[in-house]
DNA sequence: CGAGGTCGTTGGAGCGTTCCAAGACTCTAA
DNA sequence: TTAGAGTCTTGGAACGCTCCAACGACCTCG
């Protein structure tokens, strides 16, 4: 045993499991198992096997093993096209966490480009016939969203960062508890005096929208707090938001809770527009905690998604579904954190 | 032939060369070249096979093909732990161009996370020990990056978003003019009657940060324009900023060129604290498009990177250079667009 | 009419792994 | 000493594809 060669590293020399048992001086096979059922081997073989794969710095040909178990052990995330409308901030971070608890199950996230929704089901044909991924992880999921009947109808394991809002619930999912976020937001407003607390949040209908509103009215009420009146409604744009800040500044309100840090700054504006600026006597928390929160003056208050944990839940979720398909959904929802800058 | 099961659409039915060659009546091999090396048959055999394959839905299974041709069709995009630092916004978009450009090539990409810059070598090796990747997209570029020499050194392909600001030049790049944008910036600025014009960038030190002053200074010599005492530095933070702008703004310019949308916000705040407000006499340009930018009022204008095109020109670099691997180095280096708002 | 060339097409082999059934070895019991 | 049970280890086969060398059909030319 032990040949000629001394440990290679260069890359270029594939080592394969043949080579490591005739170095350790076992069959092929017993080098499979030391691998994928170490309990089968003798202690003081797989002790040499061991060695034998540190040595020559063994590594399982990924394709070879696709090949044999049908399994990639990649993950498919399609990318949308963001076109011209804004970009998803939070992707960045979302898809280091997932590609981090990827790697730690012996995964990896494979990506792909999706034009349209309609494209985006083809594409998941694509990589389901090529066997080039195991399961998806979808994001920015709509109402009743036709990727995850046509995935459930398939029987191919995927997990949503987002709930359904309405329809069928068809998979397991991961999303953040806007309404949990808004109410800490309320006590914390509520908590340095206020009692005058507005929601300037964006048309009733989305999802994540009403969960937001949800969220604050529900804390108010439990505060014994009136939200008469102090609701305002505005799609993103800074004019809108800013109107709709100015219409909540007018009724008396002395802080406020916004569905987006966009949505925040337009208080910014109503209070600067007013000669005011915010802090203790108009406070403001805005939602997401976007690039932008600590760039204004004062720095904002805002809700950060716990992304690095949705990241990591999810590939948790989609890993369990993918070793047993047939367990009962299963839901995570995650609370938001509330960071404090000057804006209170 | 034309046995009996008519075509399945199944995801858990696999079709394989053998089922379309028998379908077609052709040698299994046949098939194969119909798809690899369409110019090898007669036009007739070739749209008998086509045809089966359209019929049997066929999708050549990837592990096999890697198996077999050594090479996994998959490009490595190792990606950094923001950690509690920014995110980085312009990774969406970047990415998505990637697996664009890369599905049009018949590639795909995958991603992996990367804890720190010593680790990232240690993923490069698994990634290629594991036959898991072929080549890489590597972002964010340091001073004499190691991780462009290590890869260079074992002779792997792989393409840089972002310039080697000194140390050998190893390997294929692209990158954002940044000089180009500024002094594009200046440019525009000086159209409008500007002749003050300042610069409001980081501290000396960053390749980046230099580049895009460069052009501040190159355009303002080319218009016969004074930079004496019209730069100021400051880091990113919204405190210095401001405070650097304030000098800028003592000295009486009349419009800013800013190295990046954080600093153009600096500009902001010094006007507003001395009751101004950004616009025709005192104009701002920054630098990335942030999604901040269209959300300020007046809304910023900045020079937002061609990050499409910077995804697409990587990966056709880097694809080009898995062809032919002997080829000599190219670079790219794509301009910035000026996206005009109300800040000028 | 058969030799020589060209073009299309074919089956065998093998990529590196895991599954499977069978083999070798060790230990105890008859 | 040998049969039997149990434990560890082994080589053959196969996953689906592409490379290779060889084969058959067809055409041209002597």
């Amino acid at each position: 045993m032990h040949a000629d060669s001394s440990p290679q590293q260069k890359p270029g020399s594939p080592v394969t499991l043949e080579m490591v048992a005739a170095w350790a001086g076992v069959g092929r096979q017993t080098v499979s198992n030391a691998i994928n059922s170490p309990g089968l081997l003798r202690p003081e073989t797989l002790e040499r096997v061991q060695r034998a794969i540190d040595e020559l710095g063994y590594r399982p040909n990924r394709a070879a093993q696709a090949l044999k178990t049908r399994a990639s052990k990649l993950i498919g995330y399609g990318i949308r096209d963001s076109g011209t409308g804004a970009p998803n901030p939070v992707l960045d971070q979302f898809l280091h966490a997932l590609a981090q608890s990827a790697d730690q199950a012996g995964y990896r996230v494979v990506l792909f480009a999706v034009a349209s929704a309609r494209d985006e089901l083809v594409r998941y044909q694509q990589l389901l016939d090529e066997h080039g991924a195991d399961g998806f992880v979808l994001s920015g999921t709509e109402r009743n969203d036709p990727r995850q009947h046509w995935l459930h109808d398939r029987g191919v394991p995927f997990v949503a960062f987002g709930r359904p809002w309405s329809g069928r619930d068809v998979g397991d999912w991961v999303d953040v508890d806007g309404a949990a976020g808004t109410a800490a937001a309320v006590r914390h407003l509520a908590g340095l005096g206020h009692e005058r607390i507005g929601f300037l949040g964006w048309p009733k209908g989305s999802g994540v929208g009403d969960d937001r509103a949800r969220g604050w009215q529900g804390a108010m009420l439990e505060l014994g707090l009136s939200t008469r009146g102090r609701r305002a409604e505005s799609p993103g744009d800074p004019a809108a938001a800013e109107s709709a800040a100015e219409r909540l500044l007018a009724t008396g309100v002395t802080a406020v809770v916004a569905a987006s840090d966009a949505l925040a700054l337009g208080w910014y504006q109503a209070l600067r527009r007013a000669g005011r600026a915010p802090g203790p006597d108009a406070a403001v928390i805005g939602f997401d905690d976007s690039p932008i929160a600590p760039l204004v003056l004062p720095a904002l208050s805002s809700l950060a998604q716990p992304l690095d944990a949705v990241g990591g839940e999810c590939m948790r979720l989609l890993i369990q579904r993918l070793n047993d398909r047939g367990r009962p959904r299963e839901h995570v929802l995650l609370a938001p954190r509330l960071v404090l800058r000057e804006s209170q």
